[in-house]
DNA sequence: GCATTACAACTAAAGTCTTAGTAGTTTGGG
DNA sequence: CCCAAACTACTAAGACTTTAGTTGTAATGC
């Protein structure tokens, strides 16, 4: 019953829903107690809060479940990659209305970048020129 | 009294205030009748919650407010440009975990970009290669 | 076969966000 | 000087989010 409304399914996930899902893209196919396990010590949640959500993003068509042994393990199906374009896209909408070249300023000016990085986001720029839309 | 508690201070705006303060930025001082105004036609918000939620952002230390008249005229206190900052530096830790060039990556993949865009955007990063952090 | 344990589903409570009504105050006109 | 209009502050209701307890069920060991 993956009810996901077009309209509904590209609202961005709520923190501890993005926090979890993190772990899922990370470690692949995860039971509750994986999840648990793999946050960090001083992150507290209880077995069932951690159940609680990933059941939510179930209902939101995120991930699925497969019923292993006596419990569940779930993977994902939004794909990490489709929730980063989203949320880039999200954020132009939101902050940036209209000019996302402006987010790329704010980035260089806000965030560390290594040079390797920088010479990297040169090179991707270079593939894109003059690419039709 | 803008109480705002360094910790506090730079949780992201709620789409509403976010919403409002994209006009605040526009218009420069508005009053609420301004902002009323300035929205689109389709979007219905009564005179009362425009008024409550600039209260809000008052209270936030977002904006300020000044008495004219019989009412206030409000005006930006965080400029738009520290906003904008702090929401890539938010979507970078929250999504991007320590990779803030598949940021770009994503942006070129998802937001259509003019070549001017992307030529504005390389110059951007020659001028930030081998700068130090 | 039965008790113990691990787990999922349901439920709930506290917190926040959004929206707007109501009541009270200030101002300006007659 | 008083009434009407505009405006603010207070308040509240409904929705959603976060967190976790409780309860019922399934499996596991003895």
């Amino acid at each position: 019953m993956s009810r996901s409304p077009p309209g509904e399914a590209d609202k961005p996930l709520t923190p501890v829903e993005l926090e979890l899902m993190q772990l899922v893209w990370r470690l692949g196919e995860v039971s509750v107690a994986d999840v648990l396990a793999a946050l960090p010590a001083e992150r507290k949640l209880a077995y069932t809060s951690v159940s609680t959500v990933l059941r939510i993003l179930e209902q939101k068509g995120v991930v699925r479940s497969r019923k292993v042994g006596r419990g569940h393990v779930y993977s994902a199906l939004l794909a990490r990659e489709d929730y980063e374009a989203r949320s880039v896209r999200h954020l132009v909408e939101t902050v940036f209305a209209g000019t996302p070249s402006a987010l790329v300023e704010r980035l260089v000016e806000a965030v560390p970048l290594s040079p390797e990085e920088v010479e990297q986001l040169r090179k991707l720029l270079g593939q894109k020129k003059g690419e039709p839309s």
